[in-house]
DNA sequence: ATTAGTGCAAACACTTTGCACGGGT
DNA sequence: ACCCGTGCAAAGTGTTTGCACTAAT
């Protein structure tokens, strides 16, 4: 618990209730949740809990290059406490979203250098991948090189 | 205006006045329109035009691989006309959305092979660049490389 | 006292759905 | 006559905003 305090802190944020929650709920978390269920799993522990605060949160862990928000879902906003360098890949037929292993060709180069392209700052650089995942494929187990 | 007939109908679709204009607009499109932007451009020729059949007539052409779509703008769903192997910058503050060449090292990598990861079937690479854009930056004309 | 954070409700914006109409085969 | 495409209106969903209340400095 403490070191969630710490934690807060460290990102030059106040330390609330809320923040310890959501911070807790996100350390170690391998998921993309949304707004919804992060709201959907707290508020049994946090009755109170809005979605404006999740928002309002979120937005000051990914300023705080805490967490980071991925768009590999046409729906809705999800956001990875994951930070290590890696791909998201979305099935359009269950909508599960899974971690890709960034291309040994690609690691580097897209997480790497390049932080001015055409005269533009880059701030972040994002893979998506989308088809259809092995599991809606038919179970079908097949060479993924 | 013939050309669009032959392409609808090479495309396996029927034509309507509707998709006539569509595709007409779309063509040599460089930018990435929302279904509002056609909309809006649209409907002072084609004072009926829906939303409804704006979405409709751009899911057929996403099926029939004539467009693409793009997730860079976190706000709405943005076309993609052009087909070839590029990427896209999106600018935080002004909201545009830049052509990016793909990365030399990336070309033929992320477009070609690669067809499985991790047992999933992938349809579509996209690779999404964030960040403060040249204009915004205050017009510095940096080393781009 | 001032400031920042929270949370409800309402507003918003984008997308989807239901359904009646019309055109083409 | 049938089917498909269209378009209006309404519903749905995710996100943002306005504002009052609370907690902390």
């Amino acid at each position: 618990m403490n070191q969630f305090v710490t934690e807060i802190t460290r990102l030059g944020l106040k330390v609330t209730p809320q923040r310890l929650a959501i911070l807790e709920f996100l350390e170690g978390n391998r998921t993309h949740p949304t707004v919804e269920d992060i709201y959907h799993e707290m508020s049994e522990k946090y009755p109170g809990l809005s979605h404006t605060t999740i928002y309002n949160i979120l937005m000051k862990l990914i300023d705080a290059g805490k967490i980071r928000e991925i768009h590999v879902d046409p729906q809705r906003r999800r956001f990875d406490p994951c930070m290590d360098p890696h791909d998201h890949f979305y099935c359009r037929k269950c909508g599960n979203i899974y971690n890709i292993d960034h291309d040994p060709h690609l690691s580097g180069i897209v997480t790497q250098e390049r932080r001015m392209r055409d005269g533009h700052r880059i701030d972040t650089i994002e893979v998506s991948l989308q088809g259809i995942c092995k599991y809606c494929e038919g179970g079908k187990d097949e060479n993924d090189t």
